[in-house]
Parts: C-alpha cells; sequence; structure tokens
DNA sequence: TCCGGCAAGGGGAAATATACCCTTTTTTGT
DNA sequence: ACAAAAAAGGGTATATTTCCCCTTGCCGGA
C-alpha cells in the first residue's frame, strides 16, 4: 500500500510558534513530510482552490484561529473536500466545539496538551484506519446521543432579544430597538425564563455568557 | 562572554505537543539547549527548589497552565529567584495578565503567533541585553502608566457582595447571606455603581465577568 | 484632649423596572 | 378557512434603583 515516498502533511494552525515547531516534530517521527503550512482557514481554502489536485494525506487544523477558524474550515471542507482527512487540534475541550467538528468530518480531535506519542499514533492511526478517538472525545458523543432528544433550540429573534439582554438598556429600551411592544418583550422574556430555567434575568445573562451567545 | 557550551533553556508548558516541538525549533536555532521541560508550573518550582544551584539561562514561561498557572509561578519566581530570566508565552492579549506578568517581573511576552524569527529574535535579546519588548506590549505599558492614577481597587466584601449578585438572588437574600442589613447591601450597589460607571446590575454582572471576579 | 472628618452600617420614601398571569388581536402556515 | 404562533395589552406584586439622612466608631491633627 504504502510507497516508498512520505505522507504528506499540512497544518493550519495561526501560532507560528507552534506549527513551526511541530513541522520539525513530524519530521522527526520519520515517515511524513509537511508540504504546507497555513495560518488561517482562508489561506488555506485558498491553496486548496488553487491547487486541487494535490496529493494531501492528512490536514492537522486548529481549531481556534483568526479569520477563518477551524469549525468553519471544517464545514467548507465537509462541503468541497470530504475526501481529506483532518484531525482537529484544539487547546479546549469545549464540548460543543468537538461535536461540531466531528459532525462536519473530522477524523479525530485532540488536545494540545496530548503527548507527542499519542500524536504520533493518532497521525498513522487516522492515516491507516481512517478515524482516531480519545476517550474524551469518546465519551462526548455518547453522552451527546443520549441527551440529543431534549435540545434547546433559540429562535433568532429570541437570541437578539438575549444579546439586548445583555446590557444595561431596559426591557422598554429593548423592545423599542427591535422595533416591538414592550408586551412583546415581556413574552420573549417570559417564555425564555420557563424554557432556559431560571427566574431572573441574572439568570439570562449568565446562560447567555456560559453558553457564547454573547462574548465579554 | 560566550563559553563553548550552549545557553541553557527551560520549557514550562502544559501543551506537549507544543513545548516538544518547540524544543526542536530551539535546538535548530544551534546555539541553545533546552535542558528541561516541566507541564505546569508546580513541578517546575519542585525542580527549581531540589536544584537550586542549576545554571540557567532563560525559562519560557506558558500563561495558561493547570495546577499552576503562568501567573503565580511569576510571582513565584518574583520572591524566590528574581535572578530567573523568563519569557511569557499566551496564546491571548489580555492586558490585565500581560501587565501582571511584567509587573512579577517577566523579560519578555510573547505570543504564541510570533514567527519562529522573531522568536529567536526575542530570545537572544532577552539573553543578551535583560528584556525584549513587542509594540503591543510596550503598546500597554505607556497606555498602563497613563491610567494608573485612577485604579479601581475593591474591598473584600465588595467582591463577596459581587459574587453574590452574579446570581439569581434578591438582594434581601444576599443581604441575609451576608449577614448585613438589606439597607446596607444598597450601600455597597450605589458606590459600586458608581466606582465602576454602570447603572444596573446587569452591568455588574457584566463588569465582574470581564474582570473575572466571577468565572463562567 | 477635643474636634472634624470619614467610613461602615443602617433607614425612609418614591420612582422605575422586573416578573408573573391571563386575555385579545394579528399573522401565518397549510 | 382554521389552528397555531406571534405580538400586544391590562393589571398587579415584587425588586431594583435613586436620593437624602442618621448613627457609631475610629483616626489624625490642632
Amino acid at each position: 500500500m504504502k510507497t516508498n515516498s512520505k505522507r504528506k502533511i499540512i497544518i493550519v494552525d495561526d501560532h507560528l510558534l507552534f506549527s513551526q515547531s511541530l513541522e520539525l516534530l513530524i519530521k522527526s517521527f520519520g515517515d511524513y513530510e509537511v508540504i504546507e503550512r497555513f495560518e488561517n482557514g482562508k489561506v488555506f481554502i485558498d491553496y486548496l482552490e488553487q491547487n486541487n489536485s494535490t496529493e494531501i494525506d492528512l490536514i492537522l487544523l486548529d481549531v481556534n484561529m483568526p479569520v477563518l477558524d477551524g469549525l468553519s474550515t471544517m464545514q467548507w471542507l465537509k462541503d468541497n473536500r470530504p475526501d481529506l482527512k483532518v484531525i482537529a487540534l484544539s487547546v479546549n475541550d469545549d464540548e460543543e466545539i468537538i461535536i461540531k467538528m466531528i459532525t462536519n468530518g473530522a477524523k479525530g480531535y485532540l488536545l494540545k496538551d496530548t503527548s507527542p506519542e499519542i500524536f504520533k499514533e493518532a497521525i498513522e492511526c487516522v492515516i491507516e484506519k481512517g478515524f482516531y478517538f480519545t476517550e474524551l472525545v469518546s465519551g462526548m458523543l455518547i453522552n451527546k446521543v443520549n441527551s440529543d432528544n431534549k435540545k434547546i433550540c433559540l429562535k433568532e429573534k429570541e437570541i437578539v432579544f438575549i444579546k439586548h439582554a445583555c446590557t444595561e438598556m431596559t426591557y422598554k429600551e429593548i423592545a423599542s430597538e427591535m422595533c416591538l411592544s414592550p408586551k412583546t418583550i415581556d413574552g420573549y422574556r417570559e417564555s425564555l425564563f420557563d424554557k432556559l430555567e431560571i427566574k431572573t434575568r441574572i439568570g439570562l445573562v449568565l446562560y447567555a455568557i456560559k453558553h457564547k451567545i454573547v462574548f465579554v
């Protein structure tokens, strides 16, 4: 199966220190070569569009990047190059992101505090067998399919309202900002309190921040 | 000045992929060797206490680590080993953290998306001249000394109150929780609104989260 | 030592803002 | 055309915010 040429890997990561260092690490494994490095999803996609016939064995994709992040890049890959194998790399173990990366086709998800040995194993595994999941990730997948039935879904208007609720505006001001009656806003509030199992606007703010609806 | 032996560097970073890769990068520069790597501040300090006479030319210290983070480690170094030169490494440019790292004696602060060339320059500069600051960091330092006069300082009771305010408790409940009259709580609230230039409890919650008084 | 100031803790009262419940009108999808 | 949402209103009870005042204790200067 394997030819005498080395496996071709691409790194997409905005942390230049990391990506350049990682290239050295990968080289030290012997069987691999890093053919390209990109500092965000945008330049990587540009490259793919220019060079759509290049042979690529594996992509190491950082999740947190400027311009075009790992998730958006993964979504593009799912639609345009589902043949490419991707291992997502990230510093955080945010369940939501991990699930999304995998449902968009990532073949593995590694934290950056993974040991080089595991890392090497993951690369080999994805290239040979097609996937590699750590216990952390498998656990999340199982956890997800079990709790997927009662997922809370917020409508667009509700999201807008929540964002406004996370400011010092009064409900009355929010209503006029959204061109709705204060009473309608009152309705949004009440149904959200019910849905999210909270009792006060403070609870709503905490929920919004925790679930990354608003950023601080 | 320089002997024929290489400069001795220690890396403290929980991202094993990064730290091992970085070691390779540093080696590739030629003049340096990584004599030890640690995965958090605690094990690093343990090492220092066991080997207090080891010659160390430079420490590369990650800011975000489990167990004992970069800031706490820096504080320990300031008190116990102010002779050691440290370059802080981080993915985020949080002004507060940067300032704190530097006031605790860090000789440089680099983002992980720094290019390897700048990185090499920073290492050389810190070892030879004693410090290296990027424009980003210098800008923050200037910005800081200009606004340092009106620094907000919160008292312990106020902090406790703020933490309670970031829950769904009413002020009355907070008062009884803190064994104070609701009126006293009202006084805290009013003076904080004034001090922090906010108008509502929502503003207080946002302030608390932004300034890491409470965590979400 | 006395006195003024100041900070912490507490109070009254009034104006808004929030929260909750229930009903009516309008839109919308099919 | 009809049921289901969405939008809006009425009314009321609490909570929050604002403003001004009072006591007590402590500390530093005259």
